[in-house]
DNA sequence: GTAAAATCTGACATCAGTGTCAGGTTCAAG
DNA sequence: CTTGAACCTGACACTGATGTCAGATTTTAC
């Protein structure tokens, strides 16, 4: 599939799409006249990769973390080494703070919805 | 307290504290010689600021909520408008898409640790 | 073959909170 | 007093993913 379709279908820009693969987060066949052409499998390496900026990691450890995982297909291609599995365990915590903070801010937006619809009744 | 000591018990820097009350998300008392001076309060309030940051709002959306929510003493001192609670669920559905996407993540990295430590034995 | 749509590369802009530094003032302890 | 620590304002830099635009090329539809 051509790169129109994989951002329409991720819902990521072409702009990123390029990004990543600047950044050597995806990868792309070419046509012969030089266009991008993904994998089917392109779709879930995308949104993984959203949902990893998402969640504070930037390129680079992206890019040493993709390898590690397992694939829609077949299991991981590499395995991740033991500095690569602290660093991981350290994001993970940040992770789970986050999740909590972000708990946090839901139950107080909820808090202050609540109010108002409380107030006008 | 002094800048320093709010700095110190919430986590945030100096530069942010004075960054927040420029954005009138907080307020200070002054020393005569000009000198901020927080009520007790502020702590829970530079907390929740820095949450909401978390969650995605930017400071001018975080001034608005604020009156709106209950403070540690007492209630709402401000009612959110239809307005503004439309806005807030709309973020409220982008904070929970958000809380999903990192679940997700964290279960990617704990794959990837997870089949490290496999692997090692 | 032609025209429109899609894609390419490269460059520059942006956002918004935060870091940092300079030069000056205030505060608190001895 | 004096001195060092803490604080003040103002300014500039940065980060790094993403937006956007220009000009050229490729692809697709007719």
């Amino acid at each position: 599939m051509k790169i129109g379709e994989l951002a329409r279908r991720t819902g990521v820009s072409e702009r990123s799409l390029r990004y990543y693969e600047q950044q050597g987060l995806l990868v792309s066949e070419r046509t012969p006249g030089g266009q991008r052409d993904y994998a089917e499998r392109a779709v879930d390496r995308v949104i993984r990769i959203q949902e990893l900026f998402a969640a504070g990691l930037n390129s680079k450890k992206i890019a040493r973390v993709l390898p590690c995982m397992r694939d829609a297909d077949g299991g991981p291609s590499e395995i991740a080494t033991g500095k690569l599995v602290t660093e991981l365990a350290e994001e993970r915590t940040r992770i789970d703070q986050m999740i909590n903070s972000l708990v946090n801010s839901r139950d107080v937006l909820d808090g202050v919805i609540d109010a108002a619809a409380e107030a006008e009744r």
